[in-house]
RNA sequence: GGCGGAGUAGCUCAGUUGGUUAGAGCACGGGAAUCAUAAUCCUGGGGUCGGGGGUUCAAGUCCCUCCUCCGCUACCA
């Protein structure tokens, strides 16, 4: 029986490149999708652009091009970053897509009909970078006369009419959705700040702007656009097919299985999102999970400081499997990580290189070597060819149930930890000896090591897809024996099978030669 | 100010409902091996578990208090 499942990344504002934390979250979310697909579920994976608004407008005039133009140039920069990283989408969705700009509409006005829209009137002090209204007692006036808010940006005094979302409407029945639904918001402690905030009161939200144009248009009001919340959130059900209800595409998939953010934009998903839905009589996301951010060297990344890492640098300086190992495996998943040179140099040459490629390379080059490339046949097993052999069976549950709380760090620590086994059981049955002394003992290791380092191929595919691949390609495991299905007594290697020349698949990260 | 989280080996962290000499990985020292990507394996050193007080036969683990850091949130004279 398979099931299905949707998850989706948040869509990124493309006001210029993207940045590592851009690469983290995808990197993230398409680990979780490729792990769902290797189960057996029916994934549809979503990720995309979030283009309107007024940051969008000035810099595209600045760059002397229209909003259109220059989201796409962005746009299309991320996704030459996904098809580097590997990202699996099925969909990359554009705010500026048609049917995502009928979907907004469609659903303002369900929310209209419910009578949770309604127009009035929002003043205070504007600040356009920031793209956010403060109080006055927020702001304050530096030495030249210039009015500034809490972010040091300047503001200016703006009226404008404005459609309002009745979110007040919602607080208990959003209380009750998180009481009934423990795992809603993760990790814990972003539920238990939503929580917190809910439970102090929620007011009514600004929805709408006439201070620009670049946005979706209000239906019935075109002086208007959407602001961002009702427009960019609407993506994850236009990416499944709202607002044909009825289609099959949204029976199908909606609702989501899981939202992937940031932990900047939890508000937006754990309290407008489910309010806009019920609002609009729509079905809740199972889960959302707020993600930490990059550090680099523990430093904030930002562009004043200039210490913002491309990625587009990482996967040339490292590869994209070691980018992807080592943010998957080094940061604890909900939680900020450090990134630094160093530290992925050390992670994956000991992981990847040292401890996985190095024990493939040494147990391969042996079939190849002593026994034609032709997988030998184990003989009894001794004690410890069983328990090094049961411990690459119990990886799939243990990984599972690491999976089960997105917790893809511990599911990679289960699969490493079962590589140092491997590597202890490789030097203390000693292969190189049993080779001159009893050859049916050197077949019968040289077997037990090559199926852990298919069981572990296989479950490693969601975090380090390409080079997975290429493991499983050096123990000839066909394209359909990769699934985790075959995980287990179910896909054991066959003897005698030809294997190809083995080749080293984790490359070492050396220094280049210093001038 | 309120709420929440964190402070354990040089670094990153695990430490179940309180119970034998506090663990792992990386780093470092010593040894073994030489099949292998100078990789691997064994072994050692190293911690007053943020400070102080308390409960208990027994506390990293419970209570009080203080200090530091982080997140969310609210703001006064």
């Amino acid at each position: 029986m398979t099931s299905t499942f949707y998850i989706t990344t948040a869509i990124d504002y493309p006001n210029g490149a993207p940045h590592v934390g851009h690469a983290y979250e995808k990197i993230a979310a398409d680990a979780i999708a490729r792990f769902r697909r290797l189960e057996g579920d029916e994934v549809r994976f979503l990720t995309g652009t979030d283009e309107h608004g007024l940051k969008m407008m000035q810099t595209a005039q600045k760059q002397g091009l229209t909003p259109f133009d220059w989201a796409t140039k962005n746009a299309d920069r991320f996704k030459e970053m996904d098809a580097l990283l590997g990202v699996s989408y099925d969909r990359f969705i554009r705010t500026t897509d048609a049917d995502h700009i009928a979907a907004c509409q469609a659903i303002w006005r369900k929310m209209k009909e419910a009578g949770d829209i309604y127009l009035s009137a929002y003043s205070g002090w504007y600040s356009v970078r920031d793209e956010a209204y403060y109080a006055e007692d927020e702001t304050t006036v530096n030495p030249d006369g210039v009015r500034l808010g809490p972010q040091g940006t300047p503001v200016e005094w703006t009226e404008e009419k404005s459609y309002f979302f009745r979110l007040s409407a919602y607080q208990q029945e959003l209380l009750d959705w998180y009481e009934a639904h423990p795992d809603f918001i993760q990790p814990e402690s972003r539920r238990n700040e939503v929580l917190s905030f809910v439970r102090g009161g929620l007011q009514d939200l600004s929805i709408s702007r006439t201070t620009f144009s670049w946005g979706v248009p209000v239906p019935e009001d075109e002086e208007h656009v959407m602001y961002v919340w009702v427009d960019a959130l609407t993506n994850y059900i236009t990416g499944c097919g709202y607002p044909d209800e009825s289609s099959d595409s949204f029976r199908k998939w909606w609702p989501a299985a899981l939202h992937v953010i940031g932990k900047d934009i939890i508000r937006f998903h754990a309290v407008y999102w489910p309010a806009f839905l019920l609002s609009a009589g729509l079905e809740l996301p199972h889960a959302i999970f707020a993600h930490g951010f990059i550090h680099n060297r523990g430093e904030k990344m930002s562009k004043s400081v200039g210490n913002v890492v491309d990625p587009f640098d990482l996967i040339r300086a490292y590869g994209v499997d070691a980018l992807r190992y080592f943010l998957l495996r080094e940061v604890p998943f909900g939680q900020d990580g450090s990134y630094s040179h160093e530290a992925i140099v050390a992670r994956t040459n000991a992981d990847l290189a040292n401890d996985l490629g190095n024990l493939a390379q040494r147990s391969l080059s042996m079939i190849a070597k002593n026994l034609g490339g032709a997988l030998p046949a184990p003989g009894p097993l001794s004690e410890a060819d069983a328990e090094i052999l049961a411990s690459a069976d119990a990886m799939h549950d243990k990984v599972r149930e690491a999976m089960q709380g997105w917790q893809l760090h511990q599911a990679i620590a289960v699969i490493w930890s079962v590589v140092a086994d491997a590597n202890r059981y490789f030097a203390a049955s000693a292969p190189w000896e049993l080779r001159k002394t009893d050859p049916e003992r050197f077949g019968t290791v040289l077997w037990i090591t090559a199926e852990v380092i298919r069981q572990v191929g296989i479950l490693a595919q969601p975090i380090i897809p390409v080079s997975a691949g290429k493991l499983l390609d050096l123990l000839a495991v066909p394209a359909d024996a990769r699934s985790f299905a075959a995980l287990g007594g179910a896909g054991r290697l066959t003897p005698g099978t030809a294997l190809p020349a083995p080749v080293g698949v984790f490359p070492r990260y050396v220094e280049p030669e210093a001038v």
